[in-house]
DNA sequence: GGATTACTTTAAAACCATTCTAAAGCGATT
DNA sequence: AATCGCTTTAGAATGGTTTTAAAGTAATCC
């Protein structure tokens, strides 16, 4: 009988998320489908915790900050989200987990995904001692012109 | 007489930081000189307000944090200081005003240089229309090896 | 040189993204 | 349906950064 304004059930499609939430050892809680459902199904997007909650609003739905924040971290984890660079001190998640690189508009915190054939890196640096790569990104930073 | 823990006055070698302060329109303080001093002798570093304070007080002074906030935040305007990606939501700034890119040792936040020659980016990614490109920053993220 | 003015520094409060806490909720297994 | 252990949640706590308003100080003017 109305009032309750929680996350809405399963929907076609879910079957998908929910067996990939297993695989990574995760239960399919209402909402790790429902953000998975933002997240994985569509064009990739790079995603914060805020922005997603906001996103999850506009559908009229409603999730704990903390609960956003675990499932972002939980994904990672699992190797389903990639960690980009903090940007304006702001965790960044991007669905896009191949190789490659960013603008940054600094006015607005907006990352966009520069396509992979535009920039070829030549050369590695031999990396430090007793250390292995996790990732390497490159970031150019963009001004709107005056 | 005594007890007063403030900033030291002039040494020798501040001249060139006062002029230099001057040329940016910045009052030669003597927070902001001795803040300089810190940075623009020797070698180059990456410094955060919070390790900079460290420093400070292991010289025996005392500055505010704001204060040490203002002075890095007035640097970077001035072109003294590169800001480069926060690292565990820490702003850091880089005396090293040249080209170059960066190890992130995800662990600790340290950054370190890559050696210039060590890494060269073949082709720039056309810009999107009507923004400029501010800088373009390699980020190799490291773990220690287990 | 001393008074005036505008910019600086400061401690403390405010801010805000993120994490923690402990209690209520829910998924899986029986 | 009952139990168990993981999840979600609201609210508090945390920690880096910024703001505030008052006291301090560099530059300017006479």
């Amino acid at each position: 009988m109305g009032g309750v304004n929680n996350i809405v059930g399963l929907m076609l499609g879910d079957a998908k998320i929910i067996e990939v939430l297993k695989d990574a050892g995760l239960r399919p809680t209402k909402q790790r489908i429902f953000v998975g459902r933002l997240l994985f199904t569509g064009k990739h997007q790079h995603v914060s915790a805020d922005r997603l909650q906001l996103q999850i609003r506009e559908l009229g739905q409603k999730m704990a900050l903390a609960t956003i924040y675990n499932c972002l971290h939980q994904f990672h984890k699992a190797g389903l989200l990639k960690k980009v660079n903090a940007v304006n001190d702001v965790i960044m998640f991007d669905t896009n987990l191949s190789y490659h690189h960013h603008f940054l508009n600094v006015d607005t915190g907006e990352l966009t995904d520069i396509k992979e054939e535009a920039v070829s890196i030549a050369g590695l640096p031999s990396l430090p001692d007793g250390f292995e790569a996790l990732s390497m990104e490159l970031t150019i930073r963009l001004k709107p012109q005056i």
